[in-house]
DNA sequence: TACAACCGGAGTGATTCGCTCCGCAAGTTC
DNA sequence: GAACTTGCGGAGCGAATCACTCCGGTTGTA
């Protein structure tokens, strides 16, 4: 997709700021929600303004990029998952990468950019490869009986960021930030481990739908 | 502290206006972060900006009576739980009230407000209960007992929003609202069964600092 | 009809937004 | 080292949005 090979050093470095331009993005994100800035995307990337929009001609293509990288890391860590052996392990694996990827950093976008055929495509696999996780860990009766895609999906995008820690970035407060993402870990090893088939009673309500999910996204519903 | 004594309709109205902006605030400060505006809050509400005005003379002023409003929905609640008898339902049904009042909505604004004294006191005081609560499960052997004061803490803020419940809210899909708030349920009721002293793997890393959220508050810090 | 209480929202200056444009530094070729 | 290319940072622009003020209208009382 990307081609590896380099010519320079001033390719080098707008490989780097690229990478650091789409972190920041994810971070900012989390932390200023909708109305993030493009200002603060690039201050936080330590890069100017216009290497930014010479990299995106737009900030909806920055998201649209950013949409991507998700759902790429997504099914990465889902044919991961799938090649462990274990049915719990690879599903337990899977959720915390997505995770701690930031995957709920795009929450807020959800319904403002344009979902691109290439995204749909992606999230049309990242679906697929899901339902087999789940099943397989159903039918190794490792997972509770009662969860489903979309509990899977949904918890993950509650741990797809922190709080804590966005906000103590926000502050610049650079030494306690290991201390809230240990803490973080902490908190989705307990999430994770309610997940386990050990739990006698049955979840409340109906299982959810994938509305839920699908018409968030939907552009210029309005 | 405030009087029941209501002299006619007008003023009938007033506090119907008023414990709208209130919950209109947590909820659009949910969805928009520290951005939210007060033209946002008040059409939630569905109240006009000057009546908004009326009764609080700034935003700040605002957000800190909603910050004491939650500060005692915490502690009424740590107080309930207390009051029964299993020491497992009482910290559960805890952990989900203060969950499902929307207690992480103020995440956002820490460090934006200034602290009053009415606010540390409370703070205080929500201190010595959620402590309470916690040696008592511990006492009766049905918490993990590598969990922490900071470990419910951080639990009750990542839960304290529901990313796609804000996010429908926003697009103003009533229709999903209802299904928004049943499944987040499921996943909170995940999580807390996560925490039960069935789990036999302890927690990953050092238990947290409490600086994780003193310091977060601390305002002009800067 | 006169009055009082309270309402909604247009208007205001200040700020912030997405984005363009340009001067400059670093690397490459003679 | 001069000429040229490539990518950089950020000042500046019109438009949008912000917190907040102010006032004309509506509702209930006499």
């Amino acid at each position: 997709m990307t081609e590896p090979k380099r010519r320079g050093p001033r390719q080098a470095e707008a490989e780097r700021n690229d990478r650091a331009l789409l972190q920041a993005a994810r971070q900012v994100l989390a932390a200023d929600g909708a109305h993030a800035s493009v200002a603060a995307i690039a201050a936080a990337a330590g890069v100017g303004i216009g290497s930014l929009y010479r990299r995106y001609r737009t900030k909806e293509e920055l998201f649209q990029r950013l949409a991507e990288l998700s759902l790429d890391n997504w099914n990465q860590a889902a044919e991961q998952a799938l090649a462990d052996d274990d049915p719990w392990e690879g599903l337990a694996s899977f959720i915390v990468a997505c995770a701690e990827f930031g995957q709920g950093s795009l929450a807020p976008i959800a319904g403002t950019i344009e979902v691109t055929k290439e995204m749909q495509a992606k999230s049309d696999r990242s679906d697929e490869l899901l339902a087999a996780l789940i099943e397989r860990a159903h039918q190794a009766r490792v997972l509770r009986p009662d969860v489903t895609a979309i509990d899977i999906s949904l918890l993950i995008e509650q741990f797809g960021r922190s709080p804590a820690l966005d906000q103590l970035r926000k502050q610049g407060r650079e030494d306690l930030i290991e201390a809230a993402a240990d803490a973080h870990k902490r908190v989705l090893t307990i999430a994770v481990d309610g997940l386990r088939a050990c739990h006698p009673r049955p979840l409340p309500g109906a299982p959810p739908t994938d509305r839920l999910f699908t018409e968030r996204w939907a552009h210029e519903a309005g």
